[in-house]
DNA sequence: ATTTTTTTTGCATGCGCATGCAAAAACATT
DNA sequence: AATGTTTTTGCATGCGCATGCAAAAAAAAT
């Protein structure tokens, strides 16, 4: 009676190292060892080990491994909006790269509304071993907070003021520096720009680098409109720019999916043809971009050499916790497709 | 000289229940119970532990806790391609309702070729408390090893056959029906559909109630072509029936990427209109499905119902191990929109 | 065959915390 | 004031594993 509950306990526990040193006739510790790389075990013994570790189904328990090692073997990922931009792909990428390098990803997202850090607490609780901030209009304290707590923070797509994180970006001044000189070259007039949140500094990094190239280019300061919060904000923008009484002419989205929005309003509410009319230009290269409907000329960001430059940042803080802060910046480029207006003597590549 | 390497050892170690314990005047079981909810604690004690707790910026290591509850507080999240179609959207939606729930997520990606499971060894070592298996084409044999383990497994958007694991899905097999049914009342002769992985009981599913209903409406049976591995395999597999002597005149792709290739290539490869000379339904209710440039007539998938299921069966399965396995099906609708001829009667909804 | 060197193994300990148990303290009852 | 009752607290222990240290075994050198 009292021995079946007890077997049915025990067959419900999970097999511990102890389970696998017992059967094999051999000590935990060497148990231990057979699983940790590196460490000094004879042949016979690792075999002798393997056999009862399989014949148990046993695998060591990660959980009470990160106490002592004190590496969870996780990397704490926040992004704002997985389902937006081009944030699906980075995760995807980001994940097999972590994965490869033998991470694990703790994926926090953050609370739609509002700015309100995520789960701080859990995070630290959690002891990631390093933390990759994601989401364009993230509180910058968390950041701080974080460093406090001596995690390695890698902001991705962002940077912050006073050097308190290593950051991954596109070049994004000097994209709004070749996006007005396209406009330049295609004999565009009135340039505008639709901003993102402006507290992001992935945003107000291309405005600024806009503002630049259209002074350098001979260009108007380009008219500015507020497009946040999502594909609402978006159409309200681009409505009001093309309502004026001389709409622009050039109108540079800092990610696609507002040029995306902005294409469909263009066409469809106003009637106009792109880019006879309008010239829209975007920013990621997101997969619609390349769809026959929209063709968008987009400035690429090169995900994967972002991601790249992210899990390198990592592995080198972890390394060495002394490493210094680096702003990394990976240059991107321009897609020229069909929704801006080019020179006359250019064909749109590719 | 060594005081100091001890005290930036010291600094560098973060801050235990222990230092607490010592700081307040307390034992360390104390410190303990302040932050264990529900445990027996006075007022006087509380107070003067948090005081402590604050002052060294102390936070419970979830690790430690985990390895004496057993409970991780993380739930698996496997996922095939992040960057496809619902999932975006569903990620985020489980995210927010698990981290409300009070667990994180530990996501894992599928190598993007092969049905190699990936890093099943490290799901099973690191102590989730169950998983959740959202890629269509995932080999069954993960959620079984799991169940072995004692896992709970949930399957999204997917089934798998021997009742190994609960699932979630939505109704697919009626929305093929509804689909042809669409089809028959609006006067379509030849209906065509494009099969994704046929391995995957998601895609099954719809086509056999698609072909269900078609017979049972009087239309011939479906044309079938497979659409697998992305836009390259959709764009192929949509050539190929528009390419046929006589066309079909109405396709129902099983999801809606699929379905934005094919009115891609319908519309500028082969110069058709939509739907006068083909129409086209998707599948998901996508972001760019109701794009003004495509305006698909599409099945919704409840998202938000098919995570609140997900959730809802591992709070269950978590609270009762012996809980029945479950397969749930949350009804989706259809969308109307221009890409599908209607009967005259009928104008687009919505 | 003996000593020295190297490798392999077991023992003991502790990572940071939760929890059963008993002692202590506070409170309620007669 | 003394007893019984409830609450609060500390002590001790262990979760599953890695790791320093010393004992044991194997290999190499004399």
């Amino acid at each position: 009676m009292s021995e079946t509950a007890a077997m049915q306990i025990d067959s419900k526990r999970a097999t511990t190292a102890t389970d696998v040193a017992e059967r094999a006739g051999v000590s935990q510790s060497a148990v231990s060892r057979c699983f940790t790389p590196g460490a000094s075990v004879s042949a016979r013994m690792r075999a002798q080990v393997m056999q009862a570790a399989d014949a148990l189904g046993y695998r060591p328990n990660l959980i009470a491994r990160s106490l002592i090692t004190k590496r969870s073997g996780m990397i704490g990922v926040v992004v704002g909006n997985v389902a937006q931009q081009l944030y699906p792909g980075t995760l995807q990428a980001l994940a097999t790269r972590l994965q490869a390098e033998g991470y694990r990803i703790l994926l926090f997202t953050a609370p739609p509304d509002g700015p309100a850090d995520p789960a701080l607490e859990q995070i630290i609780a959690y002891q990631v071993d390093a933390l990759v901030l994601a989401a364009a209009d993230l509180s910058s304290k968390l950041a701080e907070q974080c460093r406090a707590a001596g995690i390695p923070v890698v902001l991705y797509n962002r940077t912050v003021r006073g050097q308190t994180a290593s950051s991954v970006t596109c070049t994004n001044h000097a994209a709004g520096i070749e996006i007005a000189a396209l406009f330049a070259a295609g004999r565009h007039r009135r340039p505008a720009f639709i901003a993102f949140d402006p507290a992001a500094s992935t945003s107000r990094d291309r405005e600024r680098g806009f503002r630049a190239g259209c002074r350098a280019h001979g260009l108007p300061d380009p008219i500015v409109e507020v497009g946040a919060s999502g594909d609402a904000g978006a159409r309200r923008a681009i409505t009001s720019l093309l309502s004026r009484p001389n709409r622009p002419d050039a109108v540079f989205c800092p990610f696609d999916q507002m040029a995306i929005v902005a294409m469909d309003v263009a066409r469809y509410d106003f009637g106009l043809s792109i880019p006879n009319d309008v010239s829209i230009v975007g920013f990621d290269d997101a997969p619609p971009a390349a769809w026959p409907s929209y063709q968008l000329t987009t400035y690429a960001q090169p995900v994967a050499a972002m991601v790249d430059a992210t899990a390198q940042l990592i592995v080198e803080q972890l390394a060495d916790p002394q490493a210094r802060l680096r702003q990394v910046q990976v240059p991107g480029h321009l897609v020229l497709r069909q929704s801006c207006r080019l020179p006359r003597s250019q064909e749109p590549t590719r």
